[in-house]
DNA sequence: GCGGACATTGTCCGTTCGGACAATATGCCC
DNA sequence: GGGCATATTGTCCGAACGGACAATGTCCGC
């Protein structure tokens, strides 16, 4: 019996996923979680051995949730589960510890066999993603840099967020009880890291990461 | 018999919907679409009474494809099915004509509840999103203009996508080959369709729309 | 033909932003 | 105690941006 975990901020994915994995008789669903905080403190009690991880959510992010895991629960086995078909976020994800990587319009069969592998100490992975992690810093990326540095700190969130809302520099200093130059400290900081030069192109590649809660 | 039809582009949310439905015994699921498009061509094959529609998809969006369907098949009810509880695409989808809106956080008894109520010809809201509805432009919100004054056009959502990018205006004029001033003409509409004042919150609100393709 | 949507371009001006120099303080881990 | 990450703040400046006045031409449907 594999004790598998279901981390994810929507009801309805969890639900799905829950009743996917019932389809198999030698998988059990010891518990969910919403965000990555609650991951780790669930994993700690449910001793769960593959944990299915979205990668988008809020509070903490799918990242940051398998760095943890990873430090605290190394025999744990991570699977990720996300929207996006994106080059970095994959490979980060990877190179954080994640033993498989689904986008959530894989087939029910390639879910399945991702986690049977994922148990078994394996990776699934398709040809074409084993590709690019193999070759890091291929073409037009712009190869991020180590893994603590493309992590978004909470107050480096707070003001992203807020960029995002349209808020001016100005706005999201007074809110934040902060000055207006610790702003654009926050922002540039935030811009090395994404490896973008504009609030635009930050509040994209945050879209993109879920890091805006949409 | 309720004949229900699914819109959403990702496998893993259909499927757990389609199980979802499936332990309702008046339900019957008809068909799945991944996106607006193909939703409006299986709806005149399949003849759904209540059509499931996520509003962030590729190709055509769930509003755009709400306001076609309110057209051709005025019979159909729609229950808006979406990730984020945000108000002025919640109002803006109940404008369009959908009969409901849930949360992908909804339990299961709200969905089967608000698909039972659908399929009757009511709408079945939580009380504090029948206020938001019931009181236009409350607070903050600028009040979605007309309809058709909320879809971008085509060039429209390439300077958007450009801008996404990170791209400057005298760099996105190069690009399309028009001036600096169209493409800050071309803004300028885009943040009075989004009720924005800048590009960052206007990629924002692009990227929570999937206008950007992440 | 005439209105409407769309695309295009012009100027001026005040505000905002991003980068280039920085420095200081705090808390945590080894 | 010595790093390291994090958070904070300062000044200056050129570039970019957003808004306020606009106007012109095309194409399509009624």
């Amino acid at each position: 019996m594999i004790r598998v975990m279901i981390t994810d901020d929507h009801l309805i994915v969890r639900e799905g996923l829950r009743l996917i994995l019932e389809t198999a008789d030698d998988i059990e669903v010891v518990g969910e979680a919403v965000d990555g905080a609650e991951c780790l403190e669930l994993a700690a009690k449910l001793n769960p051995q593959v944990i299915l991880m979205d990668l988008q959510m809020p509070r903490m992010d799918g990242i940051t949730a398998i760095e943890h895991l990873r430090k605290d629960f190394p025999e744990i086995a991570i699977v990720i589960l996300t929207t996006y078909n994106e080059d970095d976020l994959m490979i980060r994800g990877l190179q954080s510890g994640a033993r498989g990587y689904l986008l959530k319009d894989s087939s029910r069969e390639n879910l399945l066999d991702a986690i049977h592998a994922a148990a078994k100490g394996e990776t699934l992975l398709k040809p074409e993603i084993l590709a690019r992690v193999l070759a890091p810093q291929a073409q037009g990326k712009p190869a991020a840099t180590t893994q603590t540095e493309s992590t978004l700190t909470e107050r480096e969130l707070e003001v992203l967020q807020s960029a995002a809302r349209g808020e001016r520099n100005k706005e999201i200093a007074y809110k934040l009880g902060i000055t207006e130059r610790t702003v654009k400290a926050h922002l540039q900081s935030i811009y090395q890291k994404f490896g973008v030069d504009s609030r635009a192109a930050a509040v994209a590649v945050a879209a993109q990461k879920g890091l805006l809660g949409i």
